[in-house]
DNA sequence: CAGCCGCCTTGATCCTGATCAACCGGGCGA
DNA sequence: TCGCCCGGTTGATCAGGATCAAGGCGGCTG
């Protein structure tokens, strides 16, 4: 498939080894996690890039799972769907996020893209001898595993005990901590992050509805706790003020 | 430490292969995945037995974890609790399941014994030095996280979108089926097994208050779903009927 | 045996977030 | 240009689960 600049511009840059995060600056993430300079030459002749337009369905719940892969750009959402339609999202991949599960046929979630998003694939069971010939890939994935597994439990506490307006904090302090932690030169100052996502995507995120979430949104902005601009854009004059609204206790807290 | 022939019991059982569930015939699952039988003598130099009492805090949030290790007998929970005390329950641990995080010093989650609870324990530094050897464990930690993470979302779309009966209804069908795996001989027909958590535990997995989860086990009692017997012991006259209730569709949902 | 404590149950009331409904504004195709 | 549709906002009302409160039961200890 034939990318246009703009994506390979974002291919170029996903070659690059590492970010860092103005807002937790201890930790620091590879933009793509099995992809270490060192394998380039070896995995690039595996490696194809997919592209998906906003809504797109990547892969439904319960279908065969040919390919695995990761992130370039843009945003894709994990959900699963009750009987009665209810719909939870259970995992939101941006840029850098492993996508597929080795050593499983089926996959386990509806995989939608929210924007336009750009994967960087490769055929299971070409990348399944990769692995068992590179144990380095396996150590990074177990280690990406892990961290997922952290947000996941951290999603479950938002879930579970967090009240409407501490969600919605919460999601914002995820997104800008997400989103400075992919910035190549985080600007420093007051934080403005674009919000990916719609009301029903954030809805979908946090166990809500559309209303709850807009009626919490236009409180935290009444309140001066965020402010919205054009282009889906939000500004927190105050970070400490956006945490604290949170619930998370101010060290621990939100993974990024 | 000194371990009572209880226990031995259960570590000398804690070395067999698999054992296989009744429910979902198809899962299948290691009592402790890392030890297969050709590693058995390599690594029986470096485990030791710890036993905790019920109630016993394991460890703390943000404490140093020195050791990693699995649960050979008893009940483990994880959890995460907000600034203001709110306390989510983020994971439960049942025999075979794996505790600690190889390649982090801290630990994020409270540990805390749910019944009286036997683990077997390796240093960390040792262990990883085991991992680093062995490839082998290496992707059985791989494949053990991947589960842990298909159960978290799972609890994910049951704290974000099930309803206080429907919550409990999924609990006594994921505890069924774990004990129904756990069993060397599952008895066919009726299942019976025990509830090895108080109320309060359960409110804490479930997002729930322990008046919330009392009132919504009498309804199941009342409606017929469910029978307590004595010693903490739920009898389930209709599986089907349970797993109805419990807001999944048949086929799919709730992880064993 | 009495008294206490921990765990559980049940009742009454309150409140947060869901539901139902109306409306707004922008983009897009007829 | 009109009208429709989609995403978002806001209002009114409802209901599920939280909160507050009282009491029961069983086990443990003095």
């Amino acid at each position: 498939m034939r990318l246009g600049d703009r994506d390979l511009e974002a291919v170029r840059s996903h070659r690059s080894a590492e970010t860092r995060c103005e807002v937790c600056p201890i930790r620091r993430r590879a933009v793509c996690a099995y992809c270490e300079p060192d394998d380039l030459e070896e995995l690039d002749s595996f490696k194809s890039y997919r592209r998906f337009e906003a809504g797109e369905t990547i892969a439904w719940a319960g279908e065969r799972m040919s390919m695995v892969g990761s992130v370039v750009t843009g945003v894709a959402m994990l959900s699963r769907t009750l009987a009665d339609g209810r719909r939870q999202m259970v995992g939101l991949l941006l840029p850098s996020d492993f996508l597929g599960r080795p050593g499983r046929a089926q996959n386990a979630y509806d995989v939608v893209a929210a924007t336009e998003t750009v994967f960087c694939m490769f055929q299971k069971p070409e990348f399944e001898r990769l692995v068992a010939r590179m144990p380095q890939i396996e150590r990074r994935l177990l280690q990406m595993t892990l961290d997922e597994l952290d947000s996941a439990r951290e999603w479950m506490l938002l879930l579970g005990r967090k009240t409407a307006r501490e969600k919605i904090a919460s999601l914002f302090v995820i997104m800008a901590r997400r989103d400075a932690a992919l910035q190549r030169e985080p600007k420093p100052g007051t934080l403005v992050f674009p919000l990916y996502i719609t009301r029903e995507a954030m809805a979908d995120y946090l166990g809500l509805t559309i209303e709850t979430v807009s009626r919490q949104i236009s409180a935290l902005r009444r309140d001066g706790v965020v402010e919205l601009c054009e282009n889906r854009t939000v500004r927190v004059p105050d970070l400490l003020r956006l945490i604290d609204e949170s619930g998370d206790d101010a060290d621990g807290g939100v993974l990024s």
